[in-house]
Formats: C-alpha cells, structure tokens, sequence
RNA sequence: GCGGACAUGGUCUAGUGGUUAUGACAGCAGGUUCCCAACCUGCUAACCCGGGUUCAACUCCCGGUGUCCGCACCA
C-alpha cells in the first residue's frame, strides 16, 4: 500500500538522510539560498538532541570532580595560533599540475625523493618539482607555483582598517591552554586538573563531504587534562571489566586488531600511558551512555608516521556507521607541547605547576656571587641585568676576567673584582615544571550522526516498511509522548495536564500529538526516537489509568498517571512492563 | 580544487520550447473509525540561482551554487 518514497531509495544512508530533513533533525544550511557545503542545521528535534548529547557529555566529566567547565572566544587573535603551531600547519603548500589542473600537496610529491619534504621550504619545493617530478594523475610534470591553502577563516579585530589579525578557532583546545593560570589557582595549585569545553570550531575545508561528517562549522567537546609526567594519574582500571577494540601502531610491536580489558592493554604495553587508558575507558562509558552500539566502536593507535606535530600517544576512537570507520574522538598526549610554546612566545611564565619534593633537598652549588660596589659604577643603568646574568649562569667560567652576555645578546666583561666565587648551601623543597597534558577531543556531530545511524532501525509491520529511531532515553529528543486516543470527551484536556506535568519536571520534556489516528501518532514518535508514550483513553477518564507504549517492542501496559511520572522521573518505566 | 552525473512541493518522483506541471507519501480541514502510518471528501504545497538564445525557457546553451560518484585533500 503505502509506498513510503524514502523508503524506496536503495542506500540506507539516503533514506536515514531523507527521515533525518522530514523529521527535522538535520538539515543542509540556508537551502533557500542554494546551501553551502559543509554546513549543517539541527532542526527542532535534531536540537533537542544535540542538547542532550553535550549535557550527557558535560555531565560525564564534569561528575568526575577534579574537572570543571571553561569557555572561552572563538575569534582568536593570530599570536596564540601560531604559537599553537596551527598558523603554517594548516596552511599547506600546494600546487596544480599544469597538465591535468589536478592540486596537490607539495610535500606529498616529493615523499619519494626527499627524507623530510614537509621541513621545505616555498622555494625548496618548487625547485626539486621542477626536477622532474612527475602528477600522479597525468604523469606531466609541469608545476605552477606553490601556493598556500589556509584552512582556518581570517578575521580580524576591530572595524576600522587595521586592527589585529585574527582567526576562528580550529579547535577549542587553545582557549583552555589560555586559561591555564586561572585553573591552576582554581585547583589550589595542584595537579591533577582539568578542564572541559563545548563549541562550535571552524576550518575551511577544501571539499566537506559526507554530510555530517566533514564539517566547516563543527561542534566540538574537549578536555584538556593537565598532569604532572612523573606522577601521572592512574584510577583502579579493574572498574573497567569489558573488553575494548584496540588497534595498536602498525610499525609497533603489537600490531594487529585485538580485543582485551584496559588493565590488560596498559599492562602489556598496548597502551603506553596509564592517564591515557583511563580515557580510552572514559570515552568507551560515555559513548555506550548516549547509545552508540559498543560493537560499532574500536580503538586505533596513530602510527608514529601519522602522529600529529603535538603527540606523543594518540588514539583515535573510531565508530563503523554508513561511512565505514569514522574518527570521531581524538585522545592524544599533548605533553607539555602546547603549554611550552605559549610561554616561549608569550613570554609568561604562569604556565607551570609546582613540585613539592617529598623531601626537601639539599644541594651544594658554586657561585659567583656580584659585588655591587664594583659592578654598579661599572655599568651604571645596566647593572642590574648584568646581576641577573650572572645569577643565571649555568656553568661558571673557569677564570676572571670572561665575557658575560647579558640577555638581549650584548656581551660584557666581568673583572676579578666584580665578583666572589663561593659555594653556597641551599635547600630546595621542589621545582617549577611545565605540566603534561592528556586531550580526548570529541566530534559532536560525528558522534550524533553515529547515534543515528546505530539507532536507525529499519524493520517492516504488516508488510510495511516501518522505520524506528531506537535512541537511548539518555538522548532522545523527547522523553515522552503524550496522546490523547481521540481529542474529545476530555481526553485532549487530560493529556494536557499530564504533558504540563512531565513538563514541570525537572530534566523531563514531552510532546503531545493530538492529530490523526493513533497509530500514526506512534509511528511519527517511533520516527524520532521518542521511547515511551502515555496514551490517554476513555478507561483514563474514569479512573485515572493510562497506558504506556515501549517504542522498541511497541509493547503496552496500563498504570496510573503518577506511576508513570514518578517511574519518568527516575529513569525506571522499564520496571513497569 | 579537477573530471563525470544529477538538481521539480516537506520527502520520493513523472513530464514538456507554448500544459491548469504528474503521481505517491507526509501535512491541514471535515467525515468515519475507537489503540498501531485504515478509509472517504476537500485543501495547502514545487520546476536551485544568474545570464544568454527565442515571439515564448521549468525545458536548450553558458556561468554559479548544491548533491552524488571518481581523483586529490581530511591538521
């Protein structure tokens, strides 16, 4: 009968695609203007759970109780980039075979015939191309100049001309790098921490595909865990009794898909980093809580190859839907990478942690110790840098008079008498460190359109295809339906009080559907994942009683209207069947 | 970014140099039914954008945008 055209699209991706527009979940971005690629909408049931899904996120973490939440800009002014390495790195250098007009990187050519080709410079590039290295495609070897291909969008501060020169983050991870030193007070000074935020980051895609799963505007979730390297942070893995996809290092010495408990990995050494195990087990919990089918998810170690410029340990977290295996979270151990660069090009010296040793030590060491009696009608207005320079020698010349460089490069001479040579005793009962730092880096929209595709079940009902959403109540978008059998002798006024009900409970929202046949109100339910719906009767009229209908097995029971909110509200209706 | 294919209501689609532009599903109103997309009647609703050719363009041509496929790219 009814031949649902969706339905009859032969890619179950298209026809996921086509209930996810109908329904309002996800959408394309500004159709009515011709759309543009790479951007999406969450439309009204798509919102309610993308809400979810970071709420479940934020919760995750933000429960574990040394972690807390930050937000920060998304405009971020260029320094802070380039200091993070992403100015340059996301502006590969690439050129255009004047054969076939094909583009290519620059460095990948010349992977062949040069050791570190992405170390080369412009100029470099082009002269070894222009050696006789040949397209790929057309075996021409005709190359334009190499141009740079910024994948991040520019902006800049201020209206008028001028201004700073800045970019739209390509990650959030920065803004918490730069609220390092109000964290660390925050902490009491005192490591372990971390810090979480959720947003929208940006990079200008070359050629977003694949919907949700290449974006230029992207949701994003991360964590930044700041931790001392020797002393990194490990919790009981034993909590973590089920067994996990891994993937490790191709090149390493465990290569090969496996399947073991966490304890076990970091035992073995499949996984290097005891911090960095507790979040691949972290990750493996949230996921399964927001419903993604723990089959569907593996672990891959990043071959030291394909490690990115930061890391020194990285796992992606990869889930099988319609697009194979998709990356979707990105834990990687940062170390101190990003902190240290911040300082060097900031000049601040906030981005540490202190280490109190167990016992203070005691240390013995030579010093030339300045007299300023001498060195002060020496140098006059530059003495006190040349005491500074002096206290700052590392290795102490062997003899007087020696050129002392001062700290803008200038040099010195330091006479005999313008210092003591002495041992000094000092107590030291610890040191100042730049800090490590763990990242699981979540895609939010990857993640969500993972959701919906494990959940996105497509079945068939008295012949009929009939699709369901089997979303976890954690993330779907309603957590009831309520349905009054017929909108009249005042079942319409009844279901009203009882969604008002749901709806003045905390966490809990509903949504009436008064319109059409019963049964087509539950398929529309069943369509967005909605798991419970009340439906009010005449039986309801008179005592008070409703029934209750299990989205999954389309099962129903009959109880009380306060049963069911209290068993709502507590996340337990499934006791009632 | 390159090459190819495609672009019609919310969704899936038929079709034409001059049409009142198909049909299905969804949606709305009424009737009917009285717990699983039932049925009946009626209704709403579309030719991606910009140029060109032509008396006339949704239709042909060019450009753009978007989607899909292949190549490249994917920190």
């Amino acid at each position: 009968m009814r031949g649902r055209s969706a339905v009859m699209s032969d890619r179950r991706a298209d026809r996921l695609t086509s209930l996810l527009r109908r329904r309002g979940i996800v959408l394309p971005s500004f159709e009515i203007y011709g759309g543009v690629s790479g951007l999406v909408d969450y439309g009204p049931v798509g919102a309610r759970i993308k809400r979810k899904v970071m709420d479940n996120w934020i919760d995750h973490w933000t429960s574990h109780g040394d972690i807390v939440e930050v937000d920060s800009p998304a405009i971020t002014p260029e320094p802070v980039l380039v200091a993070s390495g992403h100015v340059g790195e996301f502006n590969d250098l690439m050129v255009e075979c004047g054969g076939c007009a094909g583009a290519f990187r620059a460095d990948h050519l010349l992977d062949r015939t040069h050791e570190s080709p992405d170390s080369l410079s412009a100029e470099e590039l082009v002269s070894l191309l222009a050696s006789g290295v040949q397209c790929p495609t057309c075996k021409e070897s005709q190359w334009s100049d190499v141009m740079t291909m910024d994948l991040m969008f520019s902006t800049r501060i201020g209206a008028m001309t001028g201004g700073r020169k800045a970019y739209m983050r390509p990650e959030t991870a920065q803004g918490m790098f730069m609220l390092y030193p109000s964290l660390f007070r925050h902490f009491k000074q005192r490591l372990p921490f971390g810090a979480i935020q959720t947003g929208k980051g940006y990079r200008n895609e070359i050629s977003p595909r694949q919907g949700m799963i290449r974006l230029r505007e992207f949701n994003m979730a991360e964590l930044e865990y700041f931790i001392d390297p020797e002393y990194p942070p490990c919790p009981n893995l034993d909590e973590w009794d089920y067994s996990m996809t891994l993937v490790p290092d191709p090149d390493g010495e465990h290569a090969g898909e496996c399947s073991m408990v966490i304890s076990e990995a970091l035992s073995i050494g499949v996984v290097r980093h005891p911090t960095v195990a507790w979040f691949l087990a972290r990750t493996m919990d949230f996921l399964i809580g927001v419903g993604i089918d723990s089959s569907k998810i593996r672990f891959r170690q990043h071959a030291s190859t394909e490690m990115a410029h930061y890391a020194d340990d990285c796992w992606d977290c990869e889930l099988l839907g319609e697009h194979g295996w998709v990356e979707c979270v990105g834990i990687a151990n940062r170390t101190c990478h990003d902190l240290l660069s911040h300082e060097i090009h900031s000049g601040s010296k906030q981005l540490r942690a202190w280490r109190q040793f167990d016992e203070p030590r005691s240390e013995t060491r030579d010093v030339l110790a300045p007299d300023g009696a001498s060195i002060g009608p020496a140098f006059k207005e530059r003495a006190a840098e040349v005491v500074e320079a002096l206290q700052g020698l590392t290795e102490l010349p062997d003899d007087t008079p020696f050129d002392l460089q001062l700290a803008d490069g200038a040099n010195v001479r330091i006479t005999d008498e313008m210092v003591t040579r002495r041992t000094e005793q000092v107590t030291v009962h610890g040191e100042w460190f730049t800090p490590h730092v763990i990242e699981p880096a979540f895609g939010i929209d990857r993640i969500i359109w993972h959701i919906l595709d494990h959940g996105y079940t497509e079945t068939e009902k008295e012949g009929e295809k009939y699709s369901i959403m089997r979303l976890d109540s954690a993330v779907s978008p309603f957590d009831v339906a309520v349905l009054p059998l017929f909108d009249k002798d005042g079942m319409g006024q009844i279901a009203s009080k009882v969604l008002a009900q749901v709806n003045s409970m905390r966490g809990l929202r509903g949504e009436m559907d008064s319109s059409k046949s019963i049964g087509r109100r539950y398929a529309r339910m069943d369509e967005i994942g909605v798991p419970w719906a009340i439906t009010v009767d005449h039986r309801t009229v008179e005592d008070g009683s409703v029934t209750v209908r299990r989205r999954d097995d389309q099962k129903q029971i009959r109880a009380t209207v306060d049963d069911v909110l209290s068993n709502l509200a507590s996340g337990t209706v499934e006791s009632l069947f």
